[in-house]
RNA sequence: GCCGGUGUGGCGAAAUGGCAGACGCACAGGACUUAAAAUCCUGGGACCUUAAAAAGUCGUGUGGGUUCGAAUCCCACCACCGGCACCA
């Protein structure tokens, strides 16, 4: 605090000067630190990053002379292999988007929780991983560039140097030797690399995974080089399609299914259209079964595997042929309730059907021809919006039920998508409620083949299991029953068989923009003057962009590449790809290329995988991965897929990537509301850095509420935990340090830190002494308490465990320095700036040799010295309670009875009344029952 | 509509079958101070009673159930949040 008067006041005018001066006082002195944490912080932080403290070492790297790693585990120079080193835990945190927005509260709330588990587990003896990179890709970078001409790297670069600030304040242990970016040429020449990998394979559906494509067998028919190529491009991982795609026509791009919510893009919220555009595509659909199986291997919150479930949508049936009355062709459709084939009467064919050209009368033909118009012109929203009022027409053909020879009508209608299924549905009104509604609308007959078990229910749009009627050889049998039956009498007449769909579509992979990976593609003509795609050779890659002065796309339409005439015509006369691949691409593997960053031979070295992602006894792959719940289809799934793939062809050692994984929720503004610029309720991580400290931003974040929840910010809330950190620093710390604090407030000159750092000193009460066992029982409750709250990320209790501490040891006279030592290591993954700072006072103060507190073996509770000789225990009469009574801990049952008949504020519910039955819960409580 | 989650003081929350509300915020009172800030101490779910207390009654979205005993387990309902949504 600044100088008092001390001086007796003198006249009227110093009077009046003083008050002035006072009044300055209050305002500087209001924003007063609890503890030098200006000083502090960036002090730790340079000293942790120029030892290398948390880089993190691969069997085969050599640990430098005097490094805490190395001290720690006794190792030095180079690793000869694996087993030299200790256990590994990899933890990951969802790489951010270097926005120009800069940092937001929500992103340090998972960095601390991984942070924090990070510290814990180095301590624990783990060699920890915990890289930190930049998903750089993308079209915030590529708008600005199209408004104001500048290159997006530029961009790009400028705002991941904001970022690394950014991160660098808060003291996150990450090992910046592995740093990446997604648009690292480096990095992106082996996204290309992998694409490769994806187009040179197919998949095996006998072996069920991905080989390389020169294992595929050519049929009989495939006679001409030409024949052979098609057969081999129609069966890649990564394939061309000419299919309706969603096109963002604002942002000027095609999307994947995933990035479409509502027909809207998920990216700006713009309306899109379908249109039928030629496309790159993954054939994640080959995965499809995989990707649901092995959701159960992995250690995922049930609501993300549900989601993922969801989104791949399986559905068991049948696929069943209906022949066209009068035709040769016959009619597929798909259905999960071939039980029900007694009560089609009527059939509905998707308008894109191939089918419905050749089948439709001349009568119908405009109606129909009016009908694909119409359907066609609808956009995704407004299919959404008006999916409440059927529409269709009828084709004016007719098929027969293959059951009963019956003759029902073939209408089409927009609420049967093309993309799903067979693309024609058989329409059984009485039980499925768009049926019936369908019937209804149109006049189409309804007969009901399934009675519900209970009479008193309606048939009519009766859709769960009960038994067959009207349904000839069926009759009497359950839904299951009956679906079995069916089934084989289709196979057996060779009418259909068992069939399972998904949901889940084909990755729409390429992007008309000029911010991402280009395809290593090459287009050519055949002698028929056919085009067709090659793959370019590993050699030329990486394959740049080339430099543009417009990022707009062109005039005719076509991605914004298409404007380097020179880049994308080849000497030869072949031209290159112009779309180039989603951001997704890049964050599909990341994880990998943390594992070994640098390697120039390979996406990731063999044994870099084999030691970071093989099993640590518990787990193989990615320890423990933590970020937002916005990418459970997205990035989730295309990773994983991606990583199956490089599973099946042997590029990696794991069938899955992500072991663990832990949503924070989401962080709102003061008000309650998502934060968000326009509601002015952002809040700067900058800025309470600024006032508060790394140490207290970080604490807060962990303490507001379980990591997985969502919760408010409240800026008091900060104060509390800051309040809470200075009552810890004042627990080590004389007061009579308090006129270097005040020169600390004032001194800007940052060469003066260190000076002013030594003035402070630690508290006379800290000492050699031998702990008190009512020290030790404080101090091991807490270690117990920190300990198995971190091995089940409950960081807020683990908070106020120590927040007791503190609050206890504030009274004791004497602090002993092993116990003092001791609560340090447990501060140190949560506040590690003033943990590391305190911890080396005690250090030099008491003429120790410190190593740095992050390699400090974590410190194990005594569980003898938490015993209790006596213990109190709750009595309930009649299941109430009543009083507590004091026991010896090993007191057996008659004496705790005789305690609990006994207990004076019992004695009013208990006189005069017979004691039924005494229920004694050992060391939790004691239950009268009186009658 | 379907799937998943959540519901506890003025607020963030704790307790996962055994003393509801730990820890923190906000608030109130006190100490220190000429004063304020900071710090330290004390208090606190509601109701009833009281000078004050003690005692008592009620209390974890609502209604029922299981149990000696329920915030916790079961059934039904309500509200909010997230996801999916014509997927046959």
């Amino acid at each position: 605090m600044a100088s008092r008067c001390a001086e007796p006041i003198q006249s009227d005018f110093p009077i009046a000067r003083e008050a002035r001066i006072r009044q300055n006082d209050v305002s500087m002195s209001s924003s007063r630190r609890q503890y030098p944490f200006h000083l502090i912080e960036p002090k730790w932080q340079q000293a942790w990053e120029k030892q290398q403290a948390f880089r993190a070492f691969n069997p085969g790297e050599t640990v430098p002379p005097e490094h805490p790693f190395g001290i720690r585990h006794g190792l030095s120079g180079k690793v000869a292999d694996a087993k030299s080193l200790p256990a590994k835990y990899y933890i990951l945190d969802m790489f951010p988007y270097p926005s120009g927005a800069g940092l937001h509260v929500g992103h340090p709330e998972g960095y601390t929780a991984t942070d924090i588990l990070a510290r814990y587990r180095r301590a624990c003896g783990l060699n920890v991983l915990h890289p930190m990179g930049w998903d750089s890709f993308g079209l915030p970078a590529e708008q600005y560039a199209i408004k104001t001409g500048q290159h997006p790297r530029k961009t790009t670069e400028t705002n991941i140097a904001n970022f690394t600030r950014q991160i660098k304040s808060l003291g996150f242990s990450y090992d910046w030797s592995r740093e990446l970016a997604t648009t690292d040429v480096e990095y992106f020449k082996w996204t290309q690399w992998i694409f490769l990998m994806l187009y040179n394979s197919w998949f095996n559906p006998e072996a069920s995974k991905a080989e390389p494509i020169e294992t595929l067998k050519f049929p009989a028919d495939c006679t001409t080089e030409e024949k052979k190529r098609a057969y081999r491009d129609s069966k890649r991982l990564a394939f061309v399609s000419e299919a309706p795609v969603n096109w963002c026509p604002e942002l000027g791009t095609v999307l994947a299914n995933e990035e479409v919510i509502d027909g809207k893009s998920e990216v700006g919220g713009f309306p899109v259209i379908r249109k039928p555009m030629r496309q790159w595509m993954l054939r994640i659909t080959s995965y499809a079964e995989k990707l649901l199986a092995d959701l159960g291997i992995i250690d995922w919150s049930d609501s993300l595997k549900e989601m993922q479930r969801n989104w791949i949508g399986r559905s068991e049936g049948a696929e069943v042929d209906f022949q066209i009355a009068g035709g040769a062709e016959k009619i597929r459709v798909f259905t999960t309730r071939p039980d029900t084939l007694f009560g089609a009467t009527y059939m509905v064919l998707s308008p894109e059907h191939r089918l419905v050209p050749q089948l439709t009368t001349t009568e119908q033909k405009q109606a129909v021809e009016d009908y694909k118009k119409f359907a066609a012109g609808k956009s995704d929203l407004e299919r959404t919006e008006l999916a409440k009022e059927k529409s269709g027409v009828f084709t004016g053909a007719y098929a027969i039920n293959p059951v009963n020879s019956e003759k029902i009508p073939i209408w089409i209608a927009d609420y049967v998508l093309a993309s799903y299924g067979t693309g024609a549905i058989m329409a059984v009104p009485a039980h499925d409620e768009r049926d019936f509604e369908f019937a209804k609308k149109f006049n189409l007959p309804v007969v009901q083949v399934v009675q519900p078990g209970d009479a008193k229910t309606d048939w009519q749009g009766f859709t769960d299991d009960g038994s067959a009627i009207n349904s000839g050889f069926l009759n009497g049998l359950s839904t299951p029953e009956a679906k079995k039956k069916i089934s084989a009498w289709l196979e057996e007449k060779g009418l259909g068989k068992k069939t399972i769909n998904y949901k889940l579509r084909d990755w729409l992979f390429s992007r008309q923009r000029y911010w991402g990976e280009p395809f290593p593609i090459i287009w050519k003509k055949d002698a028929a003057g056919n085009l067709y795609h090659e793959a370019l050779p590993e050699s030329a890659l990486p394959l740049l962009p080339p430099s543009l002065e417009d990022y707009k796309p062109t005039s005719g339409g076509e991605p914004p590449l298409a404007r380097a005439k020179d880049w994308v015509n080849l000497p030869d006369g072949s031209v290159r790809e112009t779309n180039t691949m989603p951001q997704w691409a890049g964050s599909c593997w990341y994880y990998l290329r943390y594992l070994d960053a640098k390697n120039s031979g390979a996406f990731v070295g063999k044994g870099a995988d084999n030691y970071w992602m093989a099993s640590n006894g518990k787990a193989a792959g990615v320890d423990l991965y933590v970020g937002g719940t916005e990418h459970a289809v997205l990035h989730l799934l295309y990773a994983r897929f991606w990583h199956k793939v490089l599973f099946d062809l042997g590029q990696v050692t794991t069938p899955e990537p992500f072991h663990k994984l832990v949503n924070q929720g989401l962080i709102l503004g003061e008000d309650m509301q998502k934060m968000s610029k326009a509601r002015g309720n952002v809040v700067n991580p900058d800025a309470v850095v600024a006032e508060y400290g790394a140490d207290a931003l970080r604490l807060y974040e962990m303490f507001m509420g379980p990591l997985q929840d969502t919760k408010p910010w409240n800026t008091k809330g900060v104060e509390g935990v800051y309040r809470f950190l200075g009552r810890a620093w004042r627990l080590f710390v004389d007061e009579k340090s308090e006129t270097a604090f005040e020169q600390a407030e004032t001194t800007t000159d940052p060469s003066k830190h260190d000076e002013l750092l030594d003035l402070i000193l630690l508290d006379g009460g800290i000492t050699e002494m031998d702990a008190t066992p009512a020290q030790l029982k404080t101090l091991h409750a807490c270690i117990k308490k920190v300990t198995e709250d971190l091995d089940g990320m409950r960081f807020n209790t683990a908070i106020s465990a120590m927040m007791m501490f503190i609050n206890e040891a504030m009274t004791w006279q004497t602090k002993p320095l092993p116990v003092m030592k001791t609560f340090l290591q447990l501060l140190a993954p949560f506040a590690p700036h003033i943990a590391e700072e305190l911890w080396a006072r005690l250090h030099s103060t008491f003429g120790l040799q410190a190593t740095s507190l992050a390699y400090a073996a974590w410190p194990k509770y005594d569980p003898a010295l938490l015993v209790e000789s006596e213990i109190e225990l709750p009595v309930q009469v009649n299941g109430k309670f009543r009083d507590t009574i004091k026991v010896a801990v090993d007191a057996d049952n008659a004496t705790i009875e005789a305690a609990a008949k006994a207990a004076e504020k019992a004695q009013p519910f208990i006189t005069g009344k017979t004691i039924k039955k005494v229920i004694i819960v050992p060391k939790r409580m004691v239950n009268l029952i009186v009658a």
